[in-house]
DNA sequence: CGCAGTCTTGAGACAGATCAACTCACGTGG
DNA sequence: CCACGTGAGTTGATCTGTCTCAAGACTGCG
């Protein structure tokens, strides 16, 4: 599992790099961090295990992963009935907490270029640069909202909005595109997407079948889905319309 | 509304000073932050309107409050249909975003002191002294995993569990309590608790009778309770067992 | 080509929402 | 100080949406 990749896969490093704010990207703090950080791949499938008593800063330079919370649960059920927090894809820093606090795993949907930093380190050369501090505390505010927006929806949502809110989300995030129609690979299984949205597969399929008969989605094979009307699935997901947040994730 | 405090009120920004990291609490730096924050008093009920332009940085020197996600929702269903996105406290630092972001206000549980930064300029201040900055951040991503412990919760948990959830959890913040027994006054209403998980009020009041039959609670007139068994109760929350993060939130 | 696992579809069960009284706590004014 | 009224809270009956259990169909792999 998670093997270190060889000195020339420095690319996922690179990639880290050009994340910097401008200014300091080629200032010496940017060096330090650099130096600190662990180029990682990970295999589809495979899993990254939090570090046991250090928090971690994780740069996913390509490739997308969930972030889930095993098990937990309560009277001895026996399954192992995987939340799913949040995905993610290249471009994204994520901040996953020792293990102690909650054990949440990283877990690659794609093969996956990481780079690895320990986050107490990190932050203790980021203070050097207040403007990667910053950068790094914007993200996490964003993420926070993006959190409670979502939180806010799994509160009192009906399947039909949350595969919908999916959806359009998903656009976004791997088409980039907010309107209109579009096409792509939905890289996680329905058994994630029921995870991540808490409902079962049986209702995520079923919810799919109806979008499809209302002529808003076509399927083609397990992953690839047309979204025929991205605007009409934002309303049926009841989004606030337009001028969504620019989707940074920590 | 929000009616700016005398200067007699400056409790609350000394207040803000004493949450600082002790080693920049006599610093300039602390001085410069302190001065472009704005005392508030908001009386019960009383709610913060976001500034439609920027975001905000809001210390709670005293009283409680709600943060809530107004309406949002879809086919002009008409009722205001407030989602509860958190509850705060005394001494918690939190961050409200331009309303542009998504419209959340907070609205006044009891009588509050508050203290208002706007965002940017306490961010470029605090620039100037890493270390605040990295308090803020450390805020923030506690309040970031504390979210998607949530939402994870949100996601499949019965009635039963969240209110035993969100009672320990109030034990926690207001009685400073894990475990054995303990009495504290609710400042929020069921609506309030139902909105923040997602339940009704009828269900809510239905959960809470169970409680009682079982024994682990006891209640008198609308806010008082007396929990009977924190453990017993964590244990139908379903929650990890103790060691909880120290509860800041941002 | 055939197998294994994923996805889809169906029938029945159950938790929580909804609708509708009813009760009680708490603040008000006599 | 006590009677009263209002709105919060409780309780009950019913209904809907989602989960559960159980086949069946398809995809993608060896």
């Amino acid at each position: 599992m998670a093997t270190i990749s060889p000195p020339s896969a420095d690319t996922g490093i690179a990639a880290f790099r050009g994340t910097l704010p401008v200014e300091t990207r080629d200032q010496p703090t940017a060096d330090r961090l650099c130096a600190i950080g662990t180029a990682v791949h990970l295999a589809k499938g495979e899993q990254l295990t939090p570090d046991p008593r250090d928090d971690r800063l994780v740069y996913i330079a390509s490739g997308c992963a969930k972030l889930v919370a095993p098990a937990s649960l309560g009277a001895g059920a026996g399954l192992p009935i995987h939340q799913v927090l949040a995905f993610h894809f290249g471009g994204d820093l994520i901040s996953v907490l020792r293990q102690s606090d909650g054990d949440f795993r990283l877990v690659a949907l794609s093969d996956c270029e990481l780079v690895i930093f320990p986050a107490d380190r990190f932050l203790d050369l980021a203070q050097a640069d207040p403007a990667v501090l910053r950068a790094v505390l914007t993200r996490s505010l964003q993420a926070l909202h993006r959190s409670r927006t979502r939180m806010m929806q799994m509160g009192h949502k009906s399947a039909g909005a949350r595969i919908a809110d999916f959806l359009v989300s998903m656009a976004e995030r791997l088409a980039d595109c907010t309107a209109g129609a579009c096409v792509f690979s939905l890289p996680m299984s329905r058994r994630d997407i029921g995870d991540s949205l808490g409902l079962t597969i049986e209702t995520v399929s079923r919810q799919l079948t109806e979008l499809r008969e209302a002529g808003l989605v076509a399927t083609e094979g397990r992953s690839k889905v047309c979204l025929c009307d991205v605007a009409a699935l934002a309303r049926i997901a009841g989004r606030p319309a337009a001028g969504t947040v620019k989707t940074h994730q920590i």
